[in-house]
DNA sequence: CCAAACTCTCAACAGACTCTGAACGTGCTG
DNA sequence: CAGCACGTTCAGAGTCTGTTGAGAGTTTGG
């Protein structure tokens, strides 16, 4: 379901790709975030307890670790221990309950470098993931996190959008939206896949809210200007350089 | 959580990231800050019993040692002690409780070169850390602690903030707090993020004093001027060269 | 030991944002 | 050309987030 973004991808200094193991003994949030990491240019594995994890992790060093917090055998912030012991570079995101300030202040005292909380969409995971990996020197010599698409330009440190140099001031859906669509710039994208990527994975509403937020989108990414957001009847919605 | 600040790094002579050593005996605490100086640009190690620490130290050759003066095995002041036999030009920075005086005294006398009380901030270590590291000499060829952003500059040294060369009175907390927008500039911070820098890592209350304090930094940086503080609905809080 | 400053909680308000529903276009297809 | 499906847009309700004022409790400093 999700897709590569070659343009914006991080690689190790020896050329391998970054390597992310995800925790999580939910099989489906396991599955739908390796999946995603993997068309993102991950070499992304998944493991559905502390001890899998661990053992792992052993094998393959991984340079980022997302790990629920809720784990039935070990305790999360056991494992994020054990794993700091056994290499100490790597990256941590935690995967939190709304709201559990005990998880909060656990997560930072445990050494959590992010969290994100619970229910997060592939993108905002993604989006960390990519933020953490790059502050931790994985990235390929960039400046900020910015991502450009024809006289479109993001910048997702600072949440901030230009188009033609001119600022856009973009609400948060708008931005993840617009982000989602440009890191995959030039591919149709369904309507489904849009939903399973930018809202919280348990929206209940149906892909109507997807259209509304393109026609948002269109109104302040393209008014006056030539098209950058395409309709594909039947399939979907593209973004690519203004012809 | 913690974040790069590739302006304000600092470097060795030879071109290094500078060591640390990170010894508490709560693996919490130790990963905590290992993870975030890491993230601030050192070599950071962690060991949680006096023993570790002195083998550790003997084959990293830390610049600088974070100790607990509690410890499991060997009092912390043993361990300083050795640590200055090994290695004469080693910084110290001792955490220890909050109102023990004797712990104070006791430090001074054996030699620290400053400490922090607990329950300590990060942003409060990661400070005292470059402090103490620049006055060792191991500043890239910088006169004091200074950050600026667009017409705003703080002295960290001399807890200062000025706005297009006017002084700004800034309490404790607000300081804190704008040091670390500052050392993040043009990157959003969510609430969550800040929480965990600014305040105590023990604090319990919820992101609305974050709220409170953006409010009197605004009443006290923008009052009249060209905004610099902005808030990104639903994601977190820019600092930013005013347009 | 008092006074002032500071930090944080509580509560009310304002406004932005998100989503639902319905009406309206537009392009396919038979 | 008629009918239908798909897509677009408008309008509005409800919710959520953020802002601010007032004040209690605590710490600091004289």
């Amino acid at each position: 379901m999700p897709t590569s973004q070659a343009s914006n991808r991080l690689i190790r200094p020896d050329g391998a790709q970054p390597r992310v193991l995800v925790v999580d003994d939910e099989a489906g949030i396991t599955d739908a975030l390796v999946s995603a990491l993997r068309f993102d240019g991950f070499d992304a594995r998944g493991a559905l307890t502390g001890r899998d994890a661990l053992a792992l992790a052993g094998r393959q060093q991984p340079d980022l670790v997302i790990l629920d917090v809720m784990l039935p055998d070990l305790d999360g912030l056991e494992v994020l221990h054990q794993l700091r012991i056994a290499s100490e570079h790597v990256c941590v995101l935690f995967l939190t309950a709304r709201d559990s300030v005990d998880d909060r202040i656990a997560g930072i005292s445990a050494g959590a470098d992010d969290y994100v909380t619970k229910p997060f969409s592939l993108q905002e995971v993604l989006a960390r993931s990519r933020g953490l990996l790059r502050r931790a020197g994985l990235a390929r010599g960039k400046v900020g996190n910015r991502i450009q698409v024809g006289d479109l330009m993001l910048d997702e440190d600072a949440h901030e959008a230009f188009r033609s140099g001119e600022r856009i001031e973009l609400t948060a859906t708008e931005f993840a939206l617009l982000s989602y669509l440009a890191h995959n710039a030039r591919r149709v994208l369904s309507k489904a896949q849009i939903l399973d990527q930018v809202w919280h994975y348990d929206f209940g509403g149906d892909a109507h809210v997807v259209e509304l937020y393109i026609s948002y989108l269109r109104k302040k990414i393209d008014a006056g200007r030539p098209a950058m957001i395409h309709t594909v009847r039947g399939v979907g919605y593209v973004l690519k350089p203004a012809a």
